[in-house]
DNA sequence: AATGAATGAGTGTTCATTCAT
DNA sequence: AATGAATGAACACTCATTCAT
C-alpha cells in the first residue's frame, strides 16, 4: 500500500505541516514574530489552534522551521546556481540573480529572513548559532569566488571576508528595495545593475 | 523669571522627556517594540511606570519619538557634511563616513532604525509616511551628488535612484557588520573599503 | 456459538473494558483525577484515544468505574472475611487484616479511593451518593461488630459509630503509611500493632 | 511617619496578601489545587486576576503559601500546647484537642492540608521536602511524649514511631469525620472519645 | 509632579471530546 | 471495531494603560 515509501497518513501529516508552515510564513513576514499570534496562524491555515500544536510544538519553532527550511532551499539554489558558474565575473553574477530571482518567489520568508538579521545577536537569537550556518555557507560561496578571482587577475586586490559582506548586504539591500515596491525597473533590468555597480562601481573613466 | 524663554519647569520637563527617550532606545534596541516592556523602560529611566505616561501618550509613541529624534539628528549631521564637501567623490565619501561615524556613536539608535526598515511598510507602520520623508533626504543628498557627478562625467551614466538606494544600503550592510561585532578592522579601514569599493568596484584592470 | 451465554464478542468487550480501566488507575493513581489525562489511560492501555471512548462515554466515567469496582471487591471481601469470623475480636481483627492485604495487593486502587475521601463532599463528588453506600456496608460490619461485643461484655460500653469511623479511619492511616514507603515492618507486624492499639489502646497496667 | 516600622503601604501589601491568601484558600479547599483557577480565586478576594500576580508569583506559589502559613500556626499551637501539659496523657490529650480545635477553627486549611497527604510522594509533591519537616515536628511531639511515658510506665512498652503514627492518622480521622458533617456529637465530646479510644482501647476488662 | 497598585484584554498552550476514515 | 486527526473551550500568566493618593 504505501506507495514510493509513503503512506496515505504520511502524506496527509506532510501536507498539514507544509500548510501551516505556509501560513506562518505569511502571518510572520505580515507581523513579525512577536506580533503574529497563534490563532492568526491557524486561521490562516485553515484550522484550529488546537491543530497547529499537533504538528509544531511551539510558536517558536514553527518560526525556526518556517526560517530554517527558506534558509536550506536557499543555500542549495545559490551553491547550485555558483558551481555551475565558469567565471569569477559569472559566479558572482549567478550569485546575485539566484538570491534576486529566489526571494521574488518567495517575499514572506525574505521578511522572515531580514528580520532575524535585525535581530540578529539580540534576543530570540536562540537560533543565532544555527542561523551562522546558513550565514557562513553563503560567504563561502563569495570569498571562493573572489579568492579565486583575485588569483586570476579579474578582481583586484580587495580583503576577501568584507568584500563578500559588502555583496551580501548590497544584494539584501536591492532586494528589500524591490520587495518593498520602492523600484520600478524590472527584475532583470535591477540585477544587470546590481552586478554592474558591483563589478565596476561609479567611477567614470 | 522664566530665563530666555524656558522655565524651571520647562527645563525639568524637558530633562525627563530626554531622559525616558534614553533609556527607551536602551530598551527597544535590546528587546524590539513589542517585546520591550514599558516597566523596564520605567526602571532603565529611573522613574515609575505612571511617570513614563506623563511624558509619553503611549508606548508606540516614545518608540515613535527615539525614532524621530535619530533621524533629524542624523539628516542634519549629514545634510551638512554633504554639503561642506567639494567634490562628486567628497561628498559621497563624507555621506558614508558620517553615517558610519554617527552610528558608531549611537548604536542603540542604529538598531531601531534598522529594524524599522524590516518592517517599513508592515506592521507598525503607522509611522511609514513620517519614515518616507526622512528616507527621501538622505536620498536627495545622494541624488543630487550623483546627478552632479554624472554631468561632471566623474561619475559614469548610471540611474542616479538606484544607485543612490544602492549606496543608502551598503553602507547600513556594512554599519550591521560593525554593530554585530564581525568585524575586526578599525572604522577608519571600513570607511575607506566601503568608499573604495563603491567608487572602483571589483574589477581588475 | 455463544458459549456459557458469551459471544466471541461480549469477551473481547469485557477484556477492553479491564484493560482500560487497569490502566486507568495505574494513571489516576499517580496523577489524581484532574492531572491525568485521557491520553496517558489510553496509552497505558495501549490503545487509542478514541478506543478509549468506544467504551466509557467520559473521562469521570472510568474515574468512577475504577473506583467503583475497586470498592465492591474491597466490600466483598471484607463480608466474606468478617462473616467468617467466630468472635468480635476476631471479626474486627478479620477485617484489619484484610484491608491491609488488600489494599497492599492493590496499591493504586488505594490511592484513587484515599483522594476521594478528600474530596469527598467537595467538587468531584457527583458520586457522593454512590460512595456513601460502600461506606455504609463498611460500617455495618463494624457496627454490628461493635454492638454484638458490647452485649457479650467483650467490648466497653461506647457509641458504635463513631467507634467504627475511629476504627475505619485509622486502618486507613496504617495502609497510608505503609503505602507511602514510611513503614519498615513486615505487612503481619503492622497488622497486629494496629489490632492491638485498637483493642488494648495506650494505658500502661 | 512609619508607626510601628509599618508604613501604610506596607499595611496595604500585607492586607492583600493576607486577602488574596484567605480566598485561595477557600477556592483550593473546594476544589483541589488542579481544578482551582487563578479566576476563581481573584473573583473570590474581589480583585482582577492580574492583581493576585502582583502578590504572587504563581498558582502553585499561592498553594503552597496558604499551606506553608497555615502548618506554621498549626505546629505552633500544637507545641505549645503539649509543652504546657504535665503528663503524658495530658500531652497526649492536648495534642489531639489542640489539633481538633485548630481545625474546627481553620476548615478551608484542613482541606488543603490533608489533600496534600493524600498525593504526599506524588505529583504536586514539588514541596514534599518542605512537607515533611512540618511532619516531623508533629511527630516529635508524639513520639517524645510516649517515649517519656514508657520510662514512667504510663504507657505500655509500644514501638514509639508507629504509635505516634497511629495517633496521627487517628485524630486526623476523626477530624475529617467532623468536618464532612457526618458526626452528630459536640467537639468535646469528640475530643473526649478519641482520647479515651487511644487511650484504653476497646477491650472490655 | 510622581507614584505604583489595579485592571482586564490578550497570548501560548493543553486536553476532553468528536468524528471521518 | 479501532483509530488518531481535529476541535475549541479553558487556563496560567503578562503587560499597556489608568487613576487614586
Amino acid at each position: 500500500m504505501p506507495l514510493n515509501g509513503k503512506t496515505k497518513r504520511d502524506v496527509l501529516v506532510e501536507f498539514r505541516h507544509a500548510e501551516i508552515l505556509q501560513a506562518a510564513r505569511r502571518v510572520f513576514a505580515d507581523k513579525g514574530f512577536s506580533d503574529a499570534s497563534v490563532d492568526e496562524i491557524a486561521q490562516a491555515a485553515g484550522v484550529a489552534k488546537g491543530t497547529v500544536y499537533l504538528y509544531y510544538p511551539s510558536k517558536r519553532d514553527i518560526y525556526w522551521e518556517a526560517l530554517k527550511g527558506g534558509l536550506v532551499a536557499l543555500c542549495e539554489v545559490l551553491e547550485t546556481a555558483v558551481r555551475a558558474a565558469d567565471s569569477t565575473e559569472n559566479k558572482i553574477r549567478a550569485f546575485m540573480r539566484t538570491k534576486m530571482l529566489f526571494f521574488e518567489e518567495h517575499r514572506d520568508f525574505f521578511k522572515i529572513y531580514h528580520a532575524e538579521f535585525v535581530n540578529a545577536g539580540a534576543q530570540p537569537g536562540c537560533f543565532e548559532r544555527d542561523l551562522k550556518v546558513f550565514h557562513v555557507r553563503q560567504m563561502r560561496l563569495l570569498t571562493d569566488a573572489i579568492e579565486d578571482g583575485m588569483r586570476r587577475r579579474s578582481i583586484r586586490k580587495l580583503p576577501a571576508d568584507e568584500t563578500a559582506f559588502a555583496i551580501l548586504h548590497l544584494t539584501r539591500g536591492v532586494i528589500t528595495q524591490r520587495l518593498l515596491g520602492l523600484s520600478r525597473s524590472g527584475i532583470e533590468e535591477a540585477i544587470s545593475l546590481l552586478f554592474d555597480l558591483t563589478w565596476k562601481g561609479l567611477a567614470g573613466k
